[in-house]
DNA sequence: GTTTCGCATCTTTTT
DNA sequence: GATGCGAAAC
């Protein structure tokens, strides 16, 4: 049953219903917190259908899949069953469903494995290791993220081996083989069959790129309407294949994107501010319109975001408002300890829950990183609150489910070597790590996979067996997955490879743990093959490598449960979209949020005082705060002060305060702040601070010879210059930390002159 | 080839 | 505090 037009335009105000109904053009719609952006897209999306529009002509990007699955299910009530048909979903989803289709044209089977952040990783720390470069120099973590960046700003291992820039700071941060590792490794990710994230997005506009007719013509043409949710979290690379999609000769623009730069909190993973700037200047005919009125939350909770974000600097000028009451003031708490502010959460849910009778689902504790929550966790234990975790270990990344879709993987595709690797000896069948190294080598050297050296690569009549062994078992699952359904497939897999008996052996609690953990995965895959109700990617694709490429792009998030109560644990990230009638932001502490791996940088400040702005106003009704003056990290008591987005609040809005002045600040009173264990000195020199009209020495300005100080390091001397202009670079003493002696660039220093 | 133990590192945030 | 890796013992 369908909602008239009528009804539906009604439910909007001035600037909604513009919105909704300006359907032609490039429309930009710059929406605060809580002002019914979910309700203009859905509607807009709603009206198209209502003006004849095919659902299957409108595309629609966002960046969960809980977000899309929201969206597909507001419009079908909106505008009936033909909105199933709408292409709705992550990008990544969206992408690898055309890749999958598209493949032959990237030379690409189109059963690919996507890999995870797990899988490159351990790629490339066997790279790594093959290229015996030191693993401490080359972190895994920092070169995949270079990898990454690389990626979304399209630079080709080609290109990046070209540029002087990147090869200059590669040098700079000793580590010039990084271009070598990313050819590396796009090669074996190429030879494994094999994509990673950013080459869901990458391959993508490769494959728009190579067959301009044929392929992006198609999808020209199928694509009358371009819908982008949070467009401030895309990088250079999702932009470009929008505009390969959309901007063209003789397109009709037809492109809305939403979003708010306010709550842009992905820059660290290459989301960049400049693609809105960008876009007004892309398109000309550009409409843009701004929803500043916040339904969601009281008036206290409007302006106490209000307060926090104007400490930012660069925004697009928007002014957001409420018609609501006051409502409650929000609640800081100071805790001497972690776990006293566990304790004093879960009091405080306890009493809220008592005094407004609202369901656990209406509630939700935030925090800046997820090795947080476990005092939260106990506590919700201890007082018998139902509550689920979001975030950290997701069901796939359990070790023994791993190993069941590992199995499943190379049954698909017998090149995904991550997978290959995992389960040739396991459960254990004598193939040890030197055997493998020996075909592994072999297969390097000749260009070939892994799963092809077995046949061709010269080994011991016994190993030789034993890998026969092993790759006739793998090519009967491969024949059953052809013949059978994915479920079939997959308890035939895991009953014959005894991965569940194993599991049987083992009587732990833990061990009882995993098996439940298998059998939830052959239910999800059983699910899968004969429910029509369950998504896929590929909405009548029910085979095994279907269900791979599906769940591969799933997080935990995504699971259902929505029906159960439970207060929710998550992370401030995980958190954008939602809301929640009370929300805790906790651990609010220097160091942690802000985090200290942004206090060098005024943009990372910045993006995390965004950060905390989405996390208030996820609140609709109570907003608490709290901070604690001593905490556990790594097992170690470390002492933080409260975090200076607090002092950004005026005490008029807060309740239960700790006046600001009283609460004298440790560094004032001589303590040492520890940051974290990793500069053991304990009675260090206050040189962190620096003072507060500091403006940084340009690169020029530093000679030798000069006395200076650096925000982290301290105070030194510099005893050396070398290179020039833009790669200028000191090399200064700083008698005060362990390493004394340090390459600095002075392009990326903040240094002070002393003398 | 397999197991065990000690050590280092980890924690930012996610598709 | 947990995990994962490498060296050394088995």
């Amino acid at each position: 049953m369908e909602i008239s037009e009528t009804t539906y335009l009604d439910e909007l105000n001035d600037v909604q219903r513009q919105a909704v109904t300006c359907t032609e053009g490039p429309v930009m719609v710059i929406a605060g917190p809580g002002s019914g952006k979910t309700r203009v897209l859905t509607y807009r999306i709603a009206h198209l259908i209502h003006s004849q529009v095919y659902p299957d002509q409108i595309l629609s990007l966002t960046f969960t899949n809980k977000a899309a699955r929201e969206m597909k299910e507001r419009i079908t009530k909106v505008a009936g069953d033909s909105a199933q048909r709408l292409w709705a979903g992550t990008f990544h989803s969206i992408f690898a469903r055309m890749l999958r289709v598209e493949a032959k044209h990237l030379n690409y089977p189109s059963n690919f494995t996507i890999y995870d952040s797990d899988d490159s990783k351990s790629l490339l720390g066997r790279i790594i290791k093959e290229m015996h470069l030191d693993k401490n120099l080359y972190p895994v973590n920092t070169i995949r993220s270079r990898i990454s960046s690389a990626k979304s700003n399209l630079i080709t291992p080609k290109l990046y081996a070209a540029d002087e820039e990147l090869r200059k700071i590669d040098r700079f941060q000793r580590r010039p083989m990084v271009y070598a590792i990313y050819e590396r490794y796009v090669r074996q990710c190429f030879q494994a069959g094999a994509m990673d994230f950013d080459d869901l997005l990458y391959k993508t506009f490769e494959l728009f790129q190579k067959n301009p007719d044929d392929v992006l013509g198609k999808y020209r043409n199928r694509f009358r309407y371009l819908l982008v949710d949070e467009f401030q979290d895309t990088n250079f690379l999702q932009y470009a294949i929008l505009k390969k999609l959309i901007r063209y000769e003789g397109s009709a623009k037809n492109i809305c994107i939403v979003g708010d730069d306010a709550q842009s909190i992905y820059a660290f993973r290459g989301a960049t501010i400049d693609n809105i700037l960008n876009f007004q200047k892309d398109f000309p005919a550009l409409q843009t319109f701004k929803l500043e009125q916040n339904y969601r939350s009281t008036h206290y909770i409007v302006e106490a975001a209000n307060q926090v974000i104007r400490h930012n600097k660069k925004q697009i000028q928007k002014s957001i408002w409420t018609d609501q009451k006051s409502g409650q003031k929000i609640k800081l708490i100071k805790t001497i300890s972690d776990a006293e502010e566990g304790r004093r959460v879960a009091d405080l849910i306890v009493e809220f829950k008592n005094r407004n009778h609202v369901a656990n689902s209406e509630i939700a504790i935030l925090y800046r990183t997820n090795a947080q929550s476990r005092v939260f966790e106990e506590y919700m234990r201890r007082y018998n609150i139902p509550y689920r975790v979001f975030g950290g270990l997701s069901f796939y990344q359990r070790k023994e489910v791993k190993d069941l879709i590992a199995y499943l993987r190379v049954t698909v595709n017998q090149r995904d070597e991550e997978a290959l690797r995992r389960i040739i000896n396991y459960p254990k069948r004598g193939i040890g790590n030197s055997s493998i190294d020996k075909f592994s080598q072999f297969a390097a050297e000749q260009s070939i996979s892994l799963w092809d050296s077995f046949d061709l690569c010269p080994a011991s009549p016994r190993v030789r067996k034993l890998v026969q062994q092993f790759k006739q078992m793998i090519t009967l699952f491969t024949d059953k997955a052809e013949k059978y359904s994915a479920f079939d497939t997959a308890s035939y897999i895991a009953d014959r490879t005894g991965l569940v008996d194993t599991l049987k052996t083992d009587n732990s609690i833990e061990g009882l743990g995993r098996l439940e953990n298998v059998t939830a995965l052959l239910d999800g895959i059983q699910a899968f093959s004969e429910d029509d109700e369950v998504e896929t990617l590929l909405s009548d694709d029910k085979s095994l490598s279907s269900y791979l490429q599906t769940i591969s792009l799933l997080t935990d998030m995504d699971e259902k449960g929505d029906f159960l109560d439970f207060v929710t644990l998550m992370s401030v990230h995980a958190a954008k979209g939602l809301e929640y009638d009370a929300v805790f932001v906790v651990g609010l502490e220097e160091n942690i949020f802000p985090s200290f791996q942004s206090m060098e940088s005024a943009d990372a400040i910045d993006e995390e005082r965004r950060l905390f702005y989405v996390a208030i106003t996820r609140a609709r009704k109570l907003l608490t705060l709290s901070f604690a003056n001593s905490r556990y990290r790594y097992g170690k008591m470390v002492y933080n002060d409260r975090s200076r987005f607090l002092n950004e609040l005026s005490e008029d809005l807060l309740d239960g305060v700790v006046p600001r002045r009283a609460e004298q600040s440790r560094a004032e009173k001589g303590y040492a702040t520890v940051r974290g264990n990793f500069e053991k000195k304990p009675a260090r020199k206050q040189t962190l601070v620096m003072p507060a009209d500091f403006v940084p020495a340009t690169p020029q300005e530093i000679q030798n010879g000069m006395k200076v100080r650096h925000p982290r390091f301290g105070e030194g001397k510099v005893i050396n210059i070398d290179g020039d202009n833009q790669s200028r670079v000191a090399t200064i003493f700083f008698p005060d930390i362990s390493n004394p002696r340090r390459r600095i660039m002075l392009k990326f220093a903040k240094l002070q002159i002393l003398d």
